[in-house]
DNA sequence: CATTCATATGAATATTTATTCATATGATTT
DNA sequence: AAATCATATGAATAAATATTCATATGAATG
């Protein structure tokens, strides 16, 4: 591999910024938890003490989880009564989400 | 949420071998440097030495690396020489890396 | 306004994971 | 066959991360 092609190929790279956010963003959705909590958000808005009756994980696990998925714009929330009410921020996740779906039957 | 939208809920997500599958496949895409070493295969087969002197990553790592995508059939490998040339084993790899430089850009 | 319900948060722990260093392996070339 | 080159591997270390337990926060309700 001469010098001209390894700097055309480190061209083709997408800068170190982009790859560590790459990775980032996969980051996220390489979690059992998240990935759950995800899925059941595709198909309705849920309330914490919702996704807890519902996946059988615990309120604090959840809630820590959710900070995560918050601070990474996948899901947002609002106060609905005495509950948080969280949603899908994009349809963008759900993208992923099928398209992750879609690679492990293979 | 009554008991039977809960059902509802819980049959539509996928089975929980699956949604571990999923977020297992992500995992491995949330590391800077096996995505680093994935992009760089996009372009063209590599050998060790060679990812080596592209990304300035040590030897050692780029070896341990490529022995978790090796489990995981994202890449593989035939010896050249003295080298083992790596590619990446199909183009589902490249969809999920083009998925992930897409959903950054916002 | 006191209580309760729903959620968030902090600290501690355990586990996983990436990197480095040192060295082994194993094929190739002389 | 010896030497060398390329890669793999194991052990050690450090860092990141998920979960749990305990408790704080804070809004809603009687």
């Amino acid at each position: 591999m001469d010098e001209n092609q390894k700097a055309q190929i480190l061209d083709s790279l997408p800068d170190e910024d982009s790859l560590v956010d790459i990775s980032e963003l996969f980051k996220i959705f390489g979690d059992s938890t998240r990935i759950k909590i995800l899925f059941a958000l595709l198909n309705k808005s849920l309330s914490v003490t919702e996704m807890v009756d519902l996946l059988g994980i615990q309120q604090s696990a959840i809630s820590h989880q959710l900070r995560i998925l918050k601070e990474n714009h996948l899901v947002k929330f609002e106060r609905v009564g005495k509950s948080n009410v969280y949603s899908l921020s994009d349809d963008h996740v759900s993208s992923i989400l099928s398209m992750g779906l879609e690679h492990i039957s293979e």
